[in-house]
DNA sequence: CCAATTGTTAGCCGTATGGCTAAGTTTATC
DNA sequence: GATAAACTTAGCCATACGGCTAACAATTGG
């Protein structure tokens, strides 16, 4: 639930580790059928996975010899908050240029 | 307007280019206007801006020797888009474990 | 013309990132 | 108990990041 955007965005910027968020948007699963599709090593791979639950953006459970991962929706809400947010603000400013481009053609109402 | 959602993330992950976004939301600004809040020599800056500049998410003209920035909004609203989509995936998959759910619990309907 | 403003460029520094291989550990499975 | 499966750890490598200082333009104001 963390509020650090910063790790948060950097988790995400970067296409192995958002295509592993959108498979686990699909169901846990674990390290290796995670990894399978990705052309990379496993040890690389598992760096991108400790990014990810470090962000908070995952957590996992280690039971047997198989670690399951899935995925924590908060933190990216997170994210989605603060663009959205950004996104009224810049509609607010664009909102009030235009009514002052109104005021300007009506001088004298 | 392209799909480079590595570089915009990667620049939305760090404060000082937040900051930077938040402060042209409100309107364009010279680059030293930028940098006086900012606790930070002016080169190191400057590369943050240029960062930002290289996501797409500000644009910047020198006129004489001052260089105005302003906000790019679209590439902003390419990530919220990633994230809103990869909610609405996320709660589709919470409805279907739902539905699931209550339809074990009255199993002879 | 001189000096101050406002950027810009070059280059250094330490740490982080994203990849690798090799070797180790911990369960299953036969 | 040996082998295979599924991670895990250690360590190397090149590049990128985020900060700095110093020196160099290029305008503009007096």
């Amino acid at each position: 639930m963390a509020n650090h955007l910063d790790s948060i965005f950097a988790a995400m910027a970067d296409p192995t580790r958002r295509a592993v968020i959108e498979r686990l948007l699909d169901g846990p699963a674990s390290v290796s059928d995670l990894h399978r599709p990705h052309d990379m090593a496993l040890p690389s791979f598992l760096k991108h996975l400790g990014k990810l639950e470090s962000a908070g953006l995952v957590r996992s459970e280690k039971t047997g010899r198989t670690r399951v991962l899935h995925i924590e929706a908060a933190p990216m809400a997170v994210a989605e908050d603060w663009l959205t947010r950004q996104r009224r603000l810049w509609e607010g400013r664009l909102n009030r240029l235009q009514a002052l481009a109104e005021a300007l053609e009506r001088p004298k109402t």
